[in-house]
DNA sequence: ATTTGTGAACAGTTTCACAGCG
DNA sequence: CGCTGTGAAACTGTTCACAAAT
Protein backbone atom coordinates (compact mmCIF):
# COMPACT_ATOMS: atom_id res chain seq x y z
CA UNK A 1 0.00 0.00 0.00
CA UNK A 2 3.12 2.25 -0.63
CA UNK A 3 1.82 5.60 -1.90
CA UNK A 4 -1.66 5.73 -4.16
CA UNK A 5 -1.38 9.17 -6.12
CA UNK A 6 -4.01 11.97 -5.14
CA UNK A 7 -5.74 11.16 -8.71
CA UNK A 8 -6.11 8.08 -7.88
CA UNK A 9 -7.04 8.49 -4.76
CA UNK A 10 -10.30 10.35 -5.53
CA UNK A 11 -11.17 8.34 -8.32
CA UNK A 12 -11.45 5.16 -5.93
CA UNK A 13 -13.28 6.87 -3.18
CA UNK A 14 -15.59 7.84 -6.08
CA UNK A 15 -15.63 4.61 -7.50
CA UNK A 16 -16.26 3.05 -4.13
CA UNK A 17 -19.54 4.90 -3.59
CA UNK A 18 -20.63 4.18 -6.97
CA UNK A 19 -20.10 0.44 -6.54
CA UNK A 20 -22.23 1.03 -3.33
CA UNK A 21 -25.20 0.52 -4.74
CA UNK A 22 -24.02 -1.33 -8.27
CA UNK A 23 -26.58 -4.08 -8.17
CA UNK A 24 -24.79 -7.25 -10.51
CA UNK A 25 -22.19 -9.36 -8.80
CA UNK A 26 -19.18 -8.36 -11.28
CA UNK A 27 -17.79 -5.68 -12.98
CA UNK A 28 -15.69 -4.95 -15.83
CA UNK A 29 -13.32 -1.84 -16.67
CA UNK A 30 -15.07 -1.02 -19.97
CA UNK A 31 -18.42 -1.18 -17.88
CA UNK A 32 -16.92 1.54 -15.01
CA UNK A 33 -15.73 3.37 -18.15
CA UNK A 34 -19.29 3.75 -18.93
CA UNK A 35 -20.33 4.54 -15.85
CA UNK A 36 -17.80 6.86 -14.81
CA UNK A 37 -15.88 8.14 -18.38
CA UNK A 38 -12.76 7.22 -16.78
CA UNK A 39 -10.98 4.91 -19.61
CA UNK A 40 -11.39 1.44 -18.91
CA UNK A 41 -6.89 1.79 -18.54
CA UNK A 42 -7.10 4.01 -16.36
CA UNK A 43 -9.04 2.02 -14.06
CA UNK A 44 -6.90 -0.96 -14.52
CA UNK A 45 -4.01 1.25 -13.96
CA UNK A 46 -5.41 2.37 -10.12
CA UNK A 47 -6.10 -1.36 -9.59
CA UNK A 48 -2.47 -2.35 -10.18
CA UNK A 49 -1.36 0.46 -7.71
CA UNK A 50 -3.43 -1.20 -5.11
CA UNK A 51 -2.57 -4.69 -5.01
CA UNK A 52 -5.47 -5.55 -6.19
CA UNK A 53 -5.94 -10.09 -6.12
CA UNK A 54 -9.77 -9.62 -6.61
CA UNK A 55 -9.51 -9.36 -10.57
CA UNK A 56 -9.42 -12.30 -13.03
CA UNK A 57 -10.56 -12.38 -16.74
CA UNK A 58 -13.96 -11.99 -16.55
CA UNK A 59 -13.91 -8.62 -14.66
CA UNK A 60 -13.81 -7.98 -11.06
CA UNK A 61 -16.07 -9.08 -8.13
CA UNK A 62 -18.19 -6.09 -7.18
CA UNK A 63 -17.77 -7.05 -3.16
CA UNK A 64 -13.97 -7.92 -2.77
CA UNK A 65 -13.40 -4.45 -5.21
CA UNK A 66 -15.36 -2.03 -2.50
CA UNK A 67 -13.55 -4.49 0.30
CA UNK A 68 -10.10 -3.72 -1.09
CA UNK A 69 -10.66 0.09 -2.04
CA UNK A 70 -11.74 0.24 1.30
CA UNK A 71 -8.79 -1.14 3.55
CA UNK A 72 -6.13 0.51 0.90
CA UNK A 73 -7.94 4.30 1.64
CA UNK A 74 -8.62 2.98 5.20
CA UNK A 75 -11.87 4.05 4.60
CA UNK A 76 -12.94 1.34 6.81
CA UNK A 77 -12.32 1.64 10.31
CA UNK A 78 -13.74 3.99 13.19
CA UNK A 79 -15.51 6.68 12.54
CA UNK A 80 -14.04 9.82 12.60
CA UNK A 81 -15.05 13.01 14.20
CA UNK A 82 -15.16 16.46 12.53
CA UNK A 83 -16.03 19.47 13.46
CA UNK A 84 -18.25 22.37 11.85
CA UNK A 85 -17.55 25.67 12.43
CA UNK A 86 -19.61 28.71 11.15
CA UNK A 87 -23.22 28.33 11.70
CA UNK A 88 -24.47 30.76 9.01
CA UNK A 89 -26.53 29.53 6.30
CA UNK A 90 -23.75 27.09 5.14
CA UNK A 91 -23.09 25.84 8.18
CA UNK A 92 -27.11 25.38 9.44
CA UNK A 93 -27.34 23.05 6.17
CA UNK A 94 -24.84 20.48 8.16
CA UNK A 95 -26.68 20.62 10.90
CA UNK A 96 -28.57 17.73 11.40
CA UNK A 97 -25.49 16.03 10.01
CA UNK A 98 -27.69 14.18 7.12
CA UNK A 99 -24.90 14.72 5.07
CA UNK A 100 -22.66 12.62 6.42
CA UNK A 101 -24.67 9.30 7.22
CA UNK A 102 -23.41 5.92 6.48
CA UNK A 103 -19.98 7.41 5.98
CA UNK A 104 -16.70 7.16 7.96
CA UNK A 105 -17.57 10.21 9.37
CA UNK A 106 -19.38 12.14 12.23
CA UNK A 107 -19.91 15.51 13.10
CA UNK A 108 -18.98 16.51 17.16
CA UNK A 109 -19.16 19.68 17.40
CA UNK A 110 -20.41 23.01 15.81
CA UNK A 111 -18.64 26.52 16.91
CA UNK A 112 -20.13 30.23 16.11
CA UNK A 113 -19.24 33.38 17.55
CA UNK A 114 -22.77 34.30 18.10
CA UNK A 115 -24.30 32.75 20.86
CA UNK A 116 -27.92 33.92 19.21
CA UNK A 117 -27.07 30.99 16.76
CA UNK A 118 -25.44 28.30 19.21
CA UNK A 119 -28.16 28.47 22.43
CA UNK A 120 -31.58 28.47 19.07
CA UNK A 121 -30.13 26.49 16.75
CA UNK A 122 -31.28 22.92 17.06
CA UNK A 123 -28.43 19.95 15.96
CA UNK A 124 -27.88 16.25 16.48
CA UNK A 125 -24.45 17.16 18.08
CA UNK A 126 -23.16 20.18 20.74
CA UNK A 127 -23.09 23.82 19.31
CA UNK A 128 -20.63 25.94 20.99
CA UNK A 129 -19.36 29.52 21.23
CA UNK A 130 -16.01 29.34 19.46
CA UNK A 131 -14.37 30.63 22.41
CA UNK A 132 -14.26 26.89 23.55
CA UNK A 133 -12.87 25.85 20.23
CA UNK A 134 -8.95 25.21 21.01
CA UNK A 135 -10.39 23.13 24.00
CA UNK A 136 -12.76 20.93 22.44
CA UNK A 137 -10.48 20.26 19.74
CA UNK A 138 -7.61 19.16 21.61
CA UNK A 139 -9.71 17.29 24.10
CA UNK A 140 -11.64 15.12 21.31
CA UNK A 141 -8.29 15.16 19.11
CA UNK A 142 -10.47 16.41 16.60
CA UNK A 143 -8.46 16.45 13.05
CA UNK A 144 -11.01 17.51 10.51
CA UNK A 145 -12.63 20.56 10.38
CA UNK A 146 -15.11 21.93 8.01
CA UNK A 147 -14.90 25.76 7.76
CA UNK A 148 -18.44 27.67 7.01
CA UNK A 149 -17.96 31.07 8.21
CA UNK A 150 -18.05 34.37 6.57
CA UNK A 151 -15.28 34.98 4.12
CA UNK A 152 -13.99 37.92 6.65
CA UNK A 153 -13.17 35.68 8.86
CA UNK A 154 -12.20 32.62 6.71
CA UNK A 155 -7.96 32.91 7.54
CA UNK A 156 -8.08 33.90 11.44
CA UNK A 157 -10.61 30.84 11.93
CA UNK A 158 -8.38 28.73 9.84
CA UNK A 159 -4.97 29.87 12.46
CA UNK A 160 -6.80 28.55 15.33
CA UNK A 161 -7.97 25.88 13.55
CA UNK A 162 -4.26 24.78 12.91
CA UNK A 163 -2.81 26.09 16.04
CA UNK A 164 -5.67 23.50 17.73
CA UNK A 165 -4.08 20.82 15.77
CA UNK A 166 -6.16 20.48 12.63
CA UNK A 167 -4.85 18.19 10.26
CA UNK A 168 -7.44 19.03 7.19
CA UNK A 169 -9.99 21.33 6.50
CA UNK A 170 -12.95 21.69 3.93
CA UNK A 171 -13.27 25.05 2.64
CA UNK A 172 -16.75 26.21 2.15
CA UNK A 173 -15.74 30.24 2.41
CA UNK A 174 -14.64 31.63 -1.32
CA UNK A 175 -11.36 32.51 -0.07
CA UNK A 176 -7.91 30.97 -0.46
CA UNK A 177 -6.73 29.50 3.38
CA UNK A 178 -2.66 30.04 4.13
CA UNK A 179 -2.01 26.74 5.80
CA UNK A 180 1.72 25.36 6.78
CA UNK A 181 3.43 22.13 5.68
CA UNK A 182 1.32 19.27 6.82
CA UNK A 183 -2.37 20.37 7.17
CA UNK A 184 -4.41 19.94 3.48
CA UNK A 185 -7.44 22.11 2.23
CA UNK A 186 -10.13 20.99 -0.05
CA UNK A 187 -12.18 23.66 -1.47
CA UNK A 188 -15.61 23.40 -1.63
CA UNK A 189 -16.91 26.49 -3.01
CA UNK A 190 -20.00 26.90 -5.71
CA UNK A 191 -18.45 29.58 -7.24
CA UNK A 192 -14.93 28.34 -7.67
CA UNK A 193 -16.46 25.26 -9.40
CA UNK A 194 -18.42 27.29 -11.84
CA UNK A 195 -15.30 29.36 -12.61
CA UNK A 196 -13.41 26.19 -13.46
CA UNK A 197 -16.34 25.30 -15.66
CA UNK A 198 -16.62 28.48 -17.40
CA UNK A 199 -12.97 28.55 -18.13
CA UNK A 200 -13.34 26.76 -21.09
CA UNK A 201 -13.06 22.28 -21.20
CA UNK A 202 -11.73 21.87 -18.28
CA UNK B 1 -3.70 32.89 -25.12
CA UNK B 2 -3.64 29.94 -26.76
CA UNK B 3 -4.91 27.00 -24.19
CA UNK B 4 -3.81 27.27 -20.53
CA UNK B 5 -3.67 24.03 -18.59
CA UNK B 6 -6.51 23.35 -16.63
CA UNK B 7 -4.28 23.35 -12.58
CA UNK B 8 -3.07 26.71 -13.61
CA UNK B 9 -7.06 27.93 -14.89
CA UNK B 10 -7.90 26.49 -11.52
CA UNK B 11 -4.74 28.64 -9.73
CA UNK B 12 -5.40 31.83 -11.52
CA UNK B 13 -9.38 31.84 -10.51
CA UNK B 14 -8.36 31.61 -7.15
CA UNK B 15 -5.48 33.87 -7.13
CA UNK B 16 -8.09 36.53 -8.89
CA UNK B 17 -10.00 36.06 -6.15
CA UNK B 18 -7.25 36.29 -3.61
CA UNK B 19 -5.96 39.87 -5.28
CA UNK B 20 -9.60 41.21 -5.20
CA UNK B 21 -8.64 42.42 -1.56
CA UNK B 22 -5.26 42.34 -1.13
CA UNK B 23 -4.47 45.92 0.05
CA UNK B 24 -1.00 46.53 -1.27
CA UNK B 25 -0.02 48.10 -4.76
CA UNK B 26 2.53 45.45 -5.77
CA UNK B 27 3.26 41.68 -4.89
CA UNK B 28 6.11 38.91 -5.79
CA UNK B 29 5.68 35.71 -6.73
CA UNK B 30 7.78 34.98 -3.37
CA UNK B 31 4.76 36.86 -1.71
CA UNK B 32 1.93 34.73 -3.58
CA UNK B 33 3.72 31.30 -2.33
CA UNK B 34 2.76 32.77 1.27
CA UNK B 35 -0.39 33.36 0.61
CA UNK B 36 -1.27 30.36 -1.05
CA UNK B 37 1.43 27.43 -0.53
CA UNK B 38 1.91 27.29 -4.35
CA UNK B 39 5.85 27.71 -5.17
CA UNK B 40 7.01 30.78 -6.18
CA UNK B 41 8.01 29.26 -9.59
CA UNK B 42 4.63 27.67 -9.87
CA UNK B 43 3.35 31.00 -9.97
CA UNK B 44 5.82 32.43 -12.33
CA UNK B 45 5.17 29.76 -14.98
CA UNK B 46 1.44 30.25 -14.86
CA UNK B 47 1.79 34.22 -15.71
CA UNK B 48 4.15 33.16 -18.32
CA UNK B 49 1.88 31.63 -19.60
CA UNK B 50 -0.46 34.17 -20.20
CA UNK B 51 1.25 36.58 -21.91
CA UNK B 52 1.82 39.05 -19.31
CA UNK B 53 3.39 42.26 -19.54
CA UNK B 54 2.79 43.94 -15.94
CA UNK B 55 5.72 42.27 -14.28
CA UNK B 56 9.18 43.98 -13.30
CA UNK B 57 11.56 42.78 -11.32
CA UNK B 58 10.29 43.87 -8.13
CA UNK B 59 7.09 42.36 -8.39
CA UNK B 60 3.54 42.54 -10.29
CA UNK B 61 1.76 45.86 -10.17
CA UNK B 62 -1.58 44.20 -8.46
CA UNK B 63 -4.23 45.78 -10.53
CA UNK B 64 -2.91 44.75 -13.80
CA UNK B 65 -1.81 41.29 -13.04
CA UNK B 66 -6.41 41.07 -12.03
CA UNK B 67 -6.91 42.50 -15.22
CA UNK B 68 -4.49 40.14 -17.29
CA UNK B 69 -5.54 37.48 -15.50
CA UNK B 70 -9.42 38.06 -15.59
CA UNK B 71 -8.98 38.72 -19.42
CA UNK B 72 -7.10 35.73 -19.95
CA UNK B 73 -9.98 33.53 -18.61
CA UNK B 74 -13.06 35.56 -19.70
CA UNK B 75 -13.99 36.00 -16.31
CA UNK B 76 -15.20 39.60 -16.90
CA UNK B 77 -17.39 40.25 -19.68
CA UNK B 78 -21.72 39.51 -19.60
CA UNK B 79 -22.84 38.10 -16.30
CA UNK B 80 -23.73 34.10 -17.46
CA UNK B 81 -26.70 32.76 -16.44
CA UNK B 82 -26.84 29.20 -14.12
CA UNK B 83 -29.92 27.30 -13.53
CA UNK B 84 -30.22 25.51 -9.59
CA UNK B 85 -31.71 21.79 -10.04
CA UNK B 86 -33.21 20.55 -6.73
CA UNK B 87 -34.70 22.83 -3.81
CA UNK B 88 -34.24 20.44 -1.34
CA UNK B 89 -32.12 21.94 1.92
CA UNK B 90 -28.62 22.25 0.02
CA UNK B 91 -30.78 24.00 -3.43
CA UNK B 92 -32.37 26.07 -0.70
CA UNK B 93 -29.14 27.79 0.68
CA UNK B 94 -28.73 28.80 -2.84
CA UNK B 95 -32.08 30.95 -3.23
CA UNK B 96 -31.31 34.19 -2.43
CA UNK B 97 -27.92 34.12 -4.70
CA UNK B 98 -25.95 35.29 -2.19
CA UNK B 99 -23.21 33.00 -3.05
CA UNK B 100 -22.75 34.37 -6.44
CA UNK B 101 -23.08 38.02 -5.68
CA UNK B 102 -20.29 39.89 -7.27
CA UNK B 103 -19.29 37.33 -9.55
CA UNK B 104 -19.41 36.68 -13.25
CA UNK B 105 -23.21 34.32 -12.93
CA UNK B 106 -26.40 34.64 -11.69
CA UNK B 107 -29.51 32.18 -10.89
CA UNK B 108 -31.86 32.49 -13.40
CA UNK B 109 -34.34 29.49 -12.65
CA UNK B 110 -34.86 27.27 -10.02
CA UNK B 111 -36.74 23.79 -11.01
CA UNK B 112 -37.75 21.07 -8.26
CA UNK B 113 -40.38 18.37 -8.87
CA UNK B 114 -42.31 19.54 -6.05
CA UNK B 115 -44.74 21.99 -6.28
CA UNK B 116 -45.06 22.37 -2.82
CA UNK B 117 -41.61 23.86 -2.69
CA UNK B 118 -41.57 25.79 -6.13
CA UNK B 119 -45.27 27.83 -4.74
CA UNK B 120 -43.70 28.26 -1.35
CA UNK B 121 -40.28 29.37 -1.13
CA UNK B 122 -39.61 32.82 -1.66
CA UNK B 123 -36.38 33.51 -3.81
CA UNK B 124 -35.21 36.68 -5.91
CA UNK B 125 -34.92 34.47 -9.09
CA UNK B 126 -38.47 32.11 -10.72
CA UNK B 127 -39.11 28.77 -9.48
CA UNK B 128 -40.73 26.50 -11.62
CA UNK B 129 -41.48 22.76 -12.31
CA UNK B 130 -38.62 20.16 -13.50
CA UNK B 131 -41.92 19.88 -16.15
CA UNK B 132 -40.19 23.28 -17.62
CA UNK B 133 -37.02 22.22 -17.66
CA UNK B 134 -35.83 21.77 -20.83
CA UNK B 135 -38.09 24.77 -22.41
CA UNK B 136 -36.86 27.60 -20.44
CA UNK B 137 -33.01 25.63 -20.78
CA UNK B 138 -33.23 26.26 -24.40
CA UNK B 139 -35.43 29.51 -24.20
CA UNK B 140 -32.70 30.73 -21.90
CA UNK B 141 -29.80 29.48 -23.71
CA UNK B 142 -28.54 28.49 -20.35
CA UNK B 143 -24.92 26.32 -20.20
CA UNK B 144 -24.72 25.57 -16.72
CA UNK B 145 -26.54 24.14 -13.89
CA UNK B 146 -26.05 23.84 -10.35
CA UNK B 147 -27.32 19.95 -9.26
CA UNK B 148 -28.39 19.93 -5.78
CA UNK B 149 -31.22 16.78 -6.07
CA UNK B 150 -31.50 14.19 -4.25
CA UNK B 151 -29.04 11.48 -4.99
CA UNK B 152 -31.70 8.91 -6.19
CA UNK B 153 -32.57 11.24 -8.94
CA UNK B 154 -29.53 12.59 -9.69
CA UNK B 155 -28.21 10.63 -13.11
CA UNK B 156 -32.09 11.14 -14.51
CA UNK B 157 -31.91 14.82 -14.00
CA UNK B 158 -28.37 14.35 -15.77
CA UNK B 159 -29.71 13.24 -18.63
CA UNK B 160 -32.56 15.78 -19.04
CA UNK B 161 -30.17 18.77 -18.57
CA UNK B 162 -27.65 17.23 -20.94
CA UNK B 163 -30.13 16.59 -23.48
CA UNK B 164 -31.72 20.24 -22.93
CA UNK B 165 -27.99 21.99 -24.22
CA UNK B 166 -26.39 22.22 -20.31
CA UNK B 167 -22.40 22.37 -21.38
CA UNK B 168 -21.35 21.99 -17.46
CA UNK B 169 -22.93 21.01 -14.07
CA UNK B 170 -21.76 21.67 -10.67
CA UNK B 171 -22.77 18.60 -8.73
CA UNK B 172 -23.45 18.71 -5.29
CA UNK B 173 -25.02 15.44 -4.89
CA UNK B 174 -22.65 12.53 -3.62
CA UNK B 175 -22.95 10.53 -6.55
CA UNK B 176 -20.77 10.21 -9.75
CA UNK B 177 -22.23 11.47 -12.73
CA UNK B 178 -22.20 10.07 -15.85
CA UNK B 179 -21.91 12.80 -19.15
CA UNK B 180 -20.84 12.74 -22.76
CA UNK B 181 -18.33 14.25 -24.07
CA UNK B 182 -18.32 17.99 -24.49
CA UNK B 183 -19.93 18.34 -20.72
CA UNK B 184 -17.91 19.27 -17.91
CA UNK B 185 -18.80 17.92 -14.06
CA UNK B 186 -17.25 19.79 -11.66
CA UNK B 187 -18.18 17.62 -7.96
CA UNK B 188 -18.53 19.81 -4.98
CA UNK B 189 -19.68 17.11 -2.25
CA UNK B 190 -18.48 17.73 1.42
CA UNK B 191 -18.58 13.62 2.09
CA UNK B 192 -15.66 13.41 -1.28
CA UNK B 193 -13.77 16.23 0.41
CA UNK B 194 -13.53 15.17 3.48
CA UNK B 195 -12.64 11.27 2.05
CA UNK B 196 -10.02 13.22 0.34
CA UNK B 197 -8.32 15.20 3.35
CA UNK B 198 -8.53 11.68 5.30
CA UNK B 199 -6.98 9.19 2.28
CA UNK B 200 -3.76 10.51 3.50
CA UNK B 201 -1.64 13.64 2.99
CA UNK B 202 -3.65 14.80 -0.68
C1' DA C 1 -12.96 -14.61 -27.05
C1' DT C 2 -12.73 -11.31 -23.36
C1' DT C 3 -10.64 -8.99 -20.03
C1' DT C 4 -6.90 -8.34 -16.83
C1' DG C 5 -1.98 -6.96 -15.62
C1' DT C 6 1.90 -4.39 -16.96
C1' DG C 7 6.24 -2.61 -19.24
C1' DA C 8 7.23 1.05 -22.21
C1' DA C 9 6.11 5.36 -24.65
C1' DC C 10 3.89 9.59 -24.12
C1' DA C 11 1.89 13.91 -22.34
C1' DG C 12 1.24 17.34 -18.94
C1' DT C 13 3.00 19.81 -14.98
C1' DT C 14 6.34 21.16 -11.79
C1' DT C 15 10.93 22.08 -10.40
C1' DC C 16 15.55 23.69 -11.25
C1' DA C 17 18.78 26.99 -12.25
C1' DC C 18 20.39 30.87 -14.13
C1' DA C 19 20.70 34.87 -17.52
C1' DG C 20 18.89 39.44 -17.78
C1' DC C 21 16.35 43.39 -16.36
C1' DG C 22 15.20 47.43 -13.39
C1' DC D 1 21.10 42.69 -5.80
C1' DG D 2 16.33 40.88 -5.70
C1' DC D 3 12.91 39.32 -8.77
C1' DT D 4 11.22 37.98 -13.14
C1' DG D 5 11.24 35.21 -17.44
C1' DT D 6 12.42 30.95 -19.43
C1' DG D 7 14.92 26.99 -21.45
C1' DA D 8 15.90 22.36 -19.93
C1' DA D 9 15.53 18.54 -16.63
C1' DA D 10 12.69 15.92 -13.52
C1' DC D 11 8.59 14.16 -12.21
C1' DT D 12 3.76 12.47 -12.18
C1' DG D 13 0.06 10.61 -14.38
C1' DT D 14 -2.10 8.62 -18.65
C1' DT D 15 -2.26 5.95 -22.80
C1' DC D 16 -0.75 2.24 -25.65
C1' DA D 17 -0.26 -2.30 -26.83
C1' DC D 18 0.20 -6.91 -26.00
C1' DA D 19 1.28 -11.27 -23.35
C1' DA D 20 -1.01 -14.00 -19.85
C1' DA D 21 -5.12 -15.80 -17.64
C1' DT D 22 -9.60 -17.97 -17.70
Amino acid sequence: MKDIPSPTKKRLILLERLLSDFKEERITSQKIQELTGWTSAVVRRDFYLLELKCGSSNGYNVQSLRESIKNALNLSGRKTPCCLVGLNRIGQMLLDGGGLDGSGFFLTAGFDSSVNRTEVLKSSFPLHSTVMLETIIRAESVKYAVLAVDDSEAQKMTDRLVAAGIKGIVNYTSRMLSVPDGVTVENVCLLTALESLAAGRE
